[in-house]
Order: C-alpha cells, then structure tokens, then sequence
RNA sequence: GGUGGAGUGGCCGAGAGGCGAGGCAGCGGCCUGCAAAGCCGUCUACACGGGUUCAAAUCCCGUCUCCACCUCCA
C-alpha cells in the first residue's frame, strides 16, 4: 500500500499521487499572530509535521511552507490598546510561536512567508480577478463576487450559496454586490497601517494572503494544504475560489486536523479558555506533550485533561525506558533498517499515528523481553526499529532535540553518582540494607532514582 | 434551518461484519534483600431501541446526547 489520506474536498481516502513524482509541496496555514500559541495551534503544527516526516522517510523531497498572517483587526485592534504599532504585536507572537514549534520538536519550514510582505503578489492576484470579472473594487475595499463563481463556490464545506449567511467583513456592506461577498483588500480607515494598491490605499483582506503565498513558493497547482478543522469555512473555501476562479488549479489535497477542547468545548482564543505551551511544560517535558498531542489520530478532536496529558508522559516514559537501557547495550544504531510492515501499512493509512504507536509499544515490549534475555542481537533490531518509527514521528529520545539541556554537566553528575553507588555496592554487598536503603534516599531526594539489576545499579533523573 | 463529526471497558484511545489495537490505572504472579524497572497472567466495552446476517461495536431504520462550522478561529 502507498499513502492514502483522507482529502476534505472529496470527503474520501484517496492514494496520494504527487504533481511531480517523488516530490510534494505542503501549504499549512499557519498562524494568525494576534496572541501567543495555544496548544491547539501547535497540535495542528505537530500533525503536519508528522506527515511531513513521514512523506520525507518515504523518500519524497519535501517544500513545506508554512504561513504567518501579520495583519489583521485583531492585531491592530491589540497595538492600539497598548499604545504600540502593529508590528510590535506581530513580532512579538510570532516569536512566541517559533519558539513553542521549536519546543515541540517541529521541523522549521522551507519557506516561512508573512503577509505583509507579499503585497505585490496580492495585488497582481485581485487584477487577475478583477480582469476575468470575478472581482470588484468599491468603496475603496476590494471584494470577490461570489455570485460570479456560483457553481463552485462552497465545493469544500459542502455547502450552497443560497444556505449562506451574510460575511459581515466590512464596515460598510453597502460596497457589496452580494451580502455574501467577502472582501479581499480592506480601504484605508484612520490609524491602521496601509500598503498602495491600483484601487487606493489599504491592508490585505484575511484569506487572500494564503492565495498569493502558497501560489508564489509551491506553483499554481501543489500538493497538499493543511490547517484546523475551524478553518474549511470561510477560509479555505475562500482561497479555493480566489485561486481557482483566477485561473489556478491551487491544492489537489486538503488536510484539516481536529481541534482541541476543553471541557468538551473548543479551544480558542476567542472564548478565552486557551491553553498556553509554558504552561504545560510546567507539567510535562516537550517531548511528553509532543506524544500527548501526536498519539490520538490527527482527524479526531482531543478533549484536554491534565490526566490524559500524564498518561500520555508515564506511555512515552516506557518507551523511553527501553531506548535508554537499549542504548546502554547497543551503540550503533542502523538508523536505515526497515521499519515494521504493520507500522507502514499504519502511517500510510492516513498517518495512523494511534496503530503505528501500538506497534511501537509492541516493538518495545519484545525488546525489553531481549534486553532481559541477554540477546544482544535481537535488541540491536529491535532498538534499531523502536528509533527509526519515533523518528518518523519526531519521538526519538536520542535526538538532538531532546536531549537535555545542561548535559555538559551530565559526566560530572555521573562520577558523583558512582561514587554513593559504590558505597551502596558495598552495603549491599554485606548485607548492610539499611546504610543501602539510606544511601538510596537521600540520592532520591536530590532527584536521582537508582535502579539495580543483574549488572549493578543505573541512575536517571527523577522525573 | 444547512453542512460535517462524535458517543467504546475505571481512564485515555484505535478499529469499522468473524479473530477483544495499544497505553494508563487495578488485581495475581515471576524477578528483587526491599524497591524500581521489566516480564507473564487477569478483570471491566462498544449511547439506546428495532432490523439484516450463520455472525453486528462495525451494515440498515429509528431515538437520545454532545461537539464543530455556516465570515474572529489552528
């Protein structure tokens, strides 16, 4: 089997067949940087990533870009509360959200494109539009005609035009044609920030900018265009009409990742009940929230509890268990050996990350059966296997990317270690459990855990 | 009103006609000086009511409950 995903548009699985054989072009909308990153934002960040590493392991070269709105109402409407220009506030969380992707273990994208900077394109965009009729300028404002591409327009949503609602994206709705009508470049008003059009002076409208940048960096037809659930309607259905009524084939695939919920509601900035990243990783490590957010399937809503998140850690925790003591057997890992056939058959089964992590768990559950058995052999394939399927998923223990920081110190901790340790050997040794026990507690509380087996005692890190 | 999705064991979370995914927690055992980790075994399921079928968590009909979107959203 080759990848299968499951296409919004078409509401079906479908095999995935690139426009250029053995290279895919991703468009992930990205975000719209009015506040610092929730968890779910960086949910959606993490299930593309995962497909991104699974297309890239499956031998495609990968252009993966991925947006940042940097003008919007609420961005402006923030930097007037504070007294501050719009691009103070869109610096500021657009750092917050590079920082938490970073901290999540996402790869950083090819191309990164801001909407402010693409203006130009933009433009030649709504004359391209305007030329074939589909576009207006009024009032200042620029609009798509959505009665122009009737036939089409709601093929995403699966919706009709006459079951619509009104947009309600302007000020002033008499500059409509249609009430349904969305704007694609919003007319100079007092103390917002304007870039020079052919139709006056203004600001990009919301969707047009993802139109302009995925066509600029991917072509005018791509692979795959990804993004939350919340974002099929307006905002994608509305980039496949701009797009496409200019003449574009624009996105053959479109991914949409679930949310998250809070108390079974959703979480978003708008109802305030936002989750922010520094606050989870007061709980768990990044890795551990990395699994928490990558275990369920990308297509299902995650319902948020700090109990979910912690069972999510102690699973992880297990799996990380075995690579450690593994590691300490084996030191060459084959990082090219094959993966498990039902792992594959998971992933490109619409990126099954929830079976693929069961094959994990038993991968592990064999290799701690090895690592018992003393078969050195089978422990080097199967830490080898256990490695290569995290690092599809961006899980691996061992890569750069998790290990832990201040481990320049680690060689120092070690020695000090060793030297209780040995004191603990002796105790043991005649049969002085006590001095033992008391060695080992006081080490636990400084945070160290002491394990013995078969080959003596092992340390780590309380967690 | 329109569109889409969901309800699975104590908990999380897959599956989509037959063989009980996996994890967390619990219980029993092995191992251990005691632990920890690990291993083995084990308990508890498919919202409800009908139907189809040799066989239904899965298909069909109906009902209930919940969520999302219908121009702020990832």
């Amino acid at each position: 089997m080759s990848l299968h995903i499951y296409d919004t548009s078409t509401r079906t699985v479908r095999e995935f067949v690139p426009v250029q054989a053995g290279r895919v072009s991703i468009y992930l909308c990205g975000a719209t940087v009015q506040a610092p990153p929730h968890i779910g934002h960086i949910r959606s960040g993490v299930n593309f990533d995962v497909l991104r590493r699974w297309l890239m392991r499956s031998g495609y070269e990968v252009t993966f870009c991925r947006n940042v709105t940097d003008i919007d109402d609420k961005i402006i409407r923030v930097a007037a509360e504070e007294g501050v220009p719009w691009f103070v506030v869109a610096e500021r969380n657009q750092r917050a959200f590079t920082w938490a992707y970073d901290q999540l273990g996402c790869l950083p994208p090819t191309v990164e494109p801001r909407a402010t900077g693409h203006v130009p394109e933009m433009i030649t965009l709504m004359q391209r539009l305007i030329d074939r009729g589909h576009a207006y300028a009024s009032g200042g404002d620029v609009y798509f005609d959505v009665r122009s591409w009737a036939d089409r327009y709601g093929s995403l949503s699966n919706q009709k035009l006459e079951n619509m609602r009104a947009a309600g994206d302007c000020d002033d709705e008499s500059f409509k044609r249609d009430p349904r009508d969305f704007a694609l470049w919003k007319g100079e008003k007092p103390g917002e920030p304007t870039w020079p059009t052919p139709w006056g002076p203004g600001r990009p409208g919301w969707h047009l900018e993802c139109s302009a940048m995925a066509t600029k960096y991917l072509g005018p037809t791509f692979d795959i265009h990804g993004g939350g659930m919340d974002l099929i309607f307006p905002h994608h259905e509305n980039e496949i009409a701009q797009s496409q009524a200019a003449g574009d084939g624009f996105a053959r695939y479109w991914m949409h990742n679930g949310l998250l919920k809070i108390g079974a509601e959703k979480m978003s900035k708008s109802l305030g009940n936002s989750l922010l990243i520094p606050d989870l990783l007061e709980k768990v490590r990044p890795v551990e929230l990395r699994y928490y957010l990558a275990a369920p399937h990308y297509r299902s809503s995650i319902d948020f509890s700090e109990e979910s998140l912690l069972e999510a850690a102690a699973a992880y925790q297990r799996i990380e268990g075995f690579v450690t003591r593994a590691a300490e057997v084996i030191h060459d890992v084959d990082a090219h050996a094959p993966l498990p056939q039902a792992f594959v058959d998971a992933m490109d089964d619409d990126l099954g990350t929830p079976q693929a992590l069961a094959v994990v768990h038993e991968v592990v559950r064999e290799g701690n059966v090895a690592l018992s058995q003393g078969n050195k052999e089978a422990v080097a394939r199967l830490l080898a296997e256990t490695q290569n399927m995290l690092d599809v998923l961006g899980l691996d223990p061992r890569s750069p990317q998790w290990r832990s920081a201040g481990s320049d110190l680690k060689p120092v901790v070690d020695a000090l270690v060793a030297v209780a340790l040995e004191q603990r050997a002796a105790a043991r040794a005649r049969k002085d459990y006590a001095a033992a026990d008391a060695i080992r507690d006081s080490l636990a509380k400084a945070g160290i855990v002491v394990e013995d087996t078969p080959h003596g005692a092992r340390w780590q890190l309380a967690r």
